[in-house]
DNA sequence: GGAATTTGACCCAT
DNA sequence: ATGGGTCAAATTCC
């Protein structure tokens, strides 16, 4: 590792720190919030898996770092090549300044799509499947997706969007998978898609999806970071209180600032690493 | 029979 | 050399 990374991992490593901070701060505001009776509820559950990620998030920088100063030498010198050294999203050959990924609990999200690929992915307990938009030869619309499932959660789909609809399905604003509206929706190619379908949990909800968007930070029309990550149980509670309001800013604004395509699925150390190559950019 | 998916092969970036 | 992305023939479904 040399000097640039290790700053970035330190940095990284500085950032998670802020953030378990000052997610243990909303905790106790909002112990002080509830009433005695009610001492938890889904606010105070969603901090504490919040807390869990952090400490998950630094324990592996931590094991990297520590790896990385005492590589293992037992095993018989036998060692299997670690896992996904590539990035494995965003660095599509066409579109490669127009990527963003999506979370969702199902892979409708208004266009049309025709599978014309699946991979199984080095390291990726689930294949990875290629879609094309059906007007790609109708009308060069350039647009393409990767869908893949989460190893963390089997019912969540990581989708990732290259290039944009330049075909008519674009002009209905419904149908745009925009982190605006990722609810709507409902002819997709998993409605036209008999075999490449997932499990009917997951289909058969399209309210389902998770609020949980990361686009890359490049795309020209990235939001803010409060657009960005806006937990659902901690947006009711803004404007409870103003301290609790800014608290809820920093803290989303510390995962923004973590961002980097931090697919939970996928994570990898050497991911990380490799972000300071090329400046997190797809 | 047409349309859509599957899957192995090929190409390309790293 | 290796793994990811795409192509296209084979297969499946309606």
């Amino acid at each position: 590792m040399n000097w640039h990374e290790q700053g970035n991992m330190k940095a990284a490593m500085e950032e998670l720190i802020r953030g378990q901070e000052q997610v243990t701060r909303l905790q106790s505001m909002l112990k002080d919030m509830l009433p005695p009776e009610y001492p938890s509820g889904p606010a105070a559950d969603l901090l504490i898996e919040v807390l869990s990620s952090f400490s998950k998030a630094l324990s592996l920088l931590d094991l990297g770092s520590s790896a990385e100063a005492n590589p293992p030498s037992s095993n018989g010198g036998v060692r299997r090549k670690m896992q996904s050294p590539r990035r494995v999203s965003c660095r599509g050959r066409q579109h490669p300044n127009t990527c963003r990924t999506t979370f969702l609990k199902t892979i409708e999200d208004g266009f049309t799509w025709r599978k014309y690929g699946q991979k199984n992915i080095y390291g990726a307990k689930h294949p990875r499947s290629y879609y094309r938009c059906i007007h790609k030869h109708g009308q060069g619309c350039q647009a393409t997706r990767q869908v893949q499932r989460t190893e963390q959660d089997d019912s969540t789909f990581a989708i990732t969007y290259m290039g944009d609809h330049t075909c008519t399905d674009a002009t209905t604003p419904r149908d745009q998978p925009t982190h605006h509206d990722i609810t709507s929706g409902s002819n997709t190619a998993a409605a036209n898609d008999r075999r490449a379908t997932p499990p009917s949990s997951a289909l058969g909800n399209p309210k389902q999806e998770c609020e949980e968007e990361v686009i890359s930070n490049h795309s020209p029309s990235t939001p803010s970071s409060s657009q960005l990550l806006k937990l659902p149980a901690l947006s009711a509670l803004e404007g409870s209180s103003p301290p609790m309001a800014q608290l809820m800013e920093a803290v989303s604004e510390q995962y923004c600032s973590l961002e980097m395509e931090f697919d939970p699925s996928e994570f990898k150390l050497e991911d990380m690493f490799e972000l300071s190559h090329d400046g997190y950019n797809c």
